[in-house]
RNA sequence: GCGCCCUUAGCUCAGUUGGAUAGAGCAACUGCCUUCUAAGCAGUGGGUCGGAGGUUCGAAUCCUCCAGGGCGUACCA
């Protein structure tokens, strides 16, 4: 970290000696480590600047760095012009000792004054068990939190969702006509009415409670009521096995009780961007740029979900987060312009929100594509997918892959419990260490004794490691600014691959005690940064496997 | 028609603000366990990065056009 810094600072100066400003400097960690443990494109960039060709003007920014330089032991020109740093090992070795110190909180960015972060997923109505397509979103969502809360924020996860709907009504209707059926009557269930075993359950339940006494009541409010009841705490259930909680639940209906409807529609006509027509109150999107204008309140007098959105985030601003984050899958990719227009338009700071879209999944089994919906009883719960192959499999599965591509879910893969299965990958790496870090303690031998011994590490996969292993906190600053955690997954796989080459390589337990403790404070570092990374993703870092 | 996402090895996907010989997992094939966990390692085969132009020292990456797939384009959410 240091060494990196050190170098910028000194290409900086050389741009400034020839009056360049507007050039950013550029110092990458070079794809093969034959190519140093920096590299810079840097005299590429100015060949038509200076009009000198690369190599000529690499040559004169090498000549920047003497043999005396603190960090840089030497550097060459190679290619067509990338100049390529090679640190001094004690920069490595340093490094390496910081971490070790820093220990659980290597890759944390602590703050004084935490700012505040308010993220919004998952959201789905109570009308059923959560879906694997509304897994990818909870793990995502909650990878995303813990993403943010490394890097000092202070995160609220909230659950939006809306109990009086449509959907909610057509919810307590099935859950009636299953009631009735249990009582004795026939009924015709008709196909839009939700068709899962679930609703029998609910009704079930509401039949041990109350017996047939309800049986002649045409009000679906306690069919409906239940079904909420017992949804949700199905929701959370699955929500709390996926190793999470949501901070709060938001319940769409306070907007209303609390006006916050109405006083949306008035701030809007206030800026003279509402009018009626055909019955109906419409948003005049199209005065913002847009192609059309979009309807907020039906010509029924029902507000479309639009205006209640728009409401909501309203309050996301009011209650002063730094950040606002909401997740939301393709379908909904049209949603949210209206909703950023219509706070832009009220003075709202719109930057300080991001809205991650994530695509589909696509569940597979044996070959073919199984479809997946709430309505239909054909859908394989996420709670089904935890009881197969448990949270680790399963967060990592979803993560995996970038949000913006779709999620093949190969359910035989997942369920796989041997080497096929990815996961494995990493946390075998962690495991492997606790198991040498224990036996080396049996033989009185602690990676805290290695500390002085660190210049015992040479070789070329013991420098690899360290290298990557410094990689880390870049790691997460990156994924603090896409928000993408299979940055994360990628990067901690990698540093698996360069431990386990390590690993059989470098026997770390040998007759040579200084060079066995210094490897013992090397895989303990790699310790550190594997849980780390590990517990960023929620996904479990194991002792033993 | 319009908007967003995707198209990279047989399959599923990575690929750093444009960089050096395009990678991984799975599948196929060949080796490596009397020594810290073989859920591992080493190696072989496998590619016109959907297609065509353009930008430049340099393009999987940026721009334009075209083709294919997903999602949206509701007085559903």
């Amino acid at each position: 970290m240091h060494s990196e810094t050190h170098i910028k600072e000194k290409l900086t100066a050389f741009l400034k000696q020839h009056s360049i400003s507007d050039l950013p400097v550029i110092l990458q960690r070079p794809r093969e480590d034959r190519f140093g443990d920096f590299t810079s494109n840097l005299a590429m960039q100015l060949a038509r600047h200076l009009r000198k060709s690369p190599r000529d003007i690499a040559l004169d920014i090498t000549a920047q760095f003497g043999d005396d330089d603190p960090v840089v032991d030497h550097t060459e020109v190679a290619g067509p012009g990338f100049i390529n740093f090679y640190v001094r090992k004690e920069g490595l070795l340093d490094a390496l000792r910081a971490i070790l110190k820093a220990d659980k909180q290597y890759g944390r960015v602590q703050r004084e004054n935490p700012p505040t972060a308010q993220i919004e997923f998952v959201s789905a109505n109570p009308t059923g068990p959560l879906t694997i397509g509304h897994g990818r979103q909870a793990v995502l969502g909650d990878a995303v939190a813990r993403i943010l809360e490394a890097a000092g924020y202070d995160v609220t996860r909230e659950y939006y969702f809306n109990n009086a709907g449509r959907q909610m009504r057509v919810l307590g209707q099935s859950v009636r006509l299953r009631y009735l059926e249990i009582c004795g009557a026939s009924v015709d269930f008709p196909e839009d009415h939700y068709q899962g075993a679930y609703i029998r359950d609910i009704a079930q339940k509401l039949y041990d409670r109350h017996g047939d006494s309800l049986k002649n009541s045409d009000d679906i409010t306690p069919f409906k009521d239940i079904a909420e009841e017992e949804i949700f705490k199905d929701i959370k259930g699955t929500i709390a096995r996926l190793g999470f909680a949501f901070d709060s639940f938001f319940n769409e209906k306070s907007l209303y009780d609390e006006g916050k409807i109405d006083a949306m529609v008035n701030r809007l006509k206030e800026k003279n961007l509402v009018a009626e027509k055909d019955g109906a109150v419409w948003f005049l999107t199209s005065q913002l740029g847009f192609d059309q204008d979009r309807v907020i309140i039906k010509s029924t007098g029902e507000p479309t979900y639009r205006l209640p959105d728009m409401a909501y985030h309203v309050t996301k601003m009011e209650r002063g987060y730094d950040r606002i984050i909401d997740i939301f899958g393709a379908d909904h990719i049209d949603t949210y312009p209206d909703v950023l227009a219509a706070l832009k338009v009220l003075g709202y700071d719109v930057d300080k929100v991001t809205v991650l879209i994530h695509q589909f999944v696509t569940l597979t089994e044996n070959g073919e594509k199984v479809k997946m919906s709430t309505r239909k009883a054909n859908f394989v719960t996420l709670d089904d997918l935890l009881d197969e192959v448990g949270v680790d499999v399963t967060r990592y599965f979803f993560l995996m892959r970038s949000m913006h591509s779709h999620l093949n879910f190969d359910l035989a893969l997942a369920k796989t419990h041997s080497d096929e299965n990815p996961v494995f990958y990493i946390q075998y790496a962690h495991a492997r260490i606790c198991s040498i870090l224990k036996l080396a303690e049996d033989k009185k031998l602690t990676w805290q004794q290695g500390l002085s011994r660190l210049d015992n590490l040479k070789t070329e996969e013991e420098t690899a490691l360290i290298r990557e292993l410094t990689e880390f906190p870049k790691i997460i600053q990156k994924c603090t600014e896409t928000l993408e955690p299979h940055k994360l997954v990628n990067y901690l796989h990698n540093l698996a691959t360069v431990f386990h080459k390590f690993y059989t390589v470098c026997r770390v337990i040998t007759g040579d005690e200084a060079l066995s403790l210094a490897r013992l404070a090397l895989i303990q570092a790699t310790r550190i940064v594997i849980g780390n990374g590990l517990n960023i993703l929620g996904i479990s870092a194991p002792e033993r496997m």
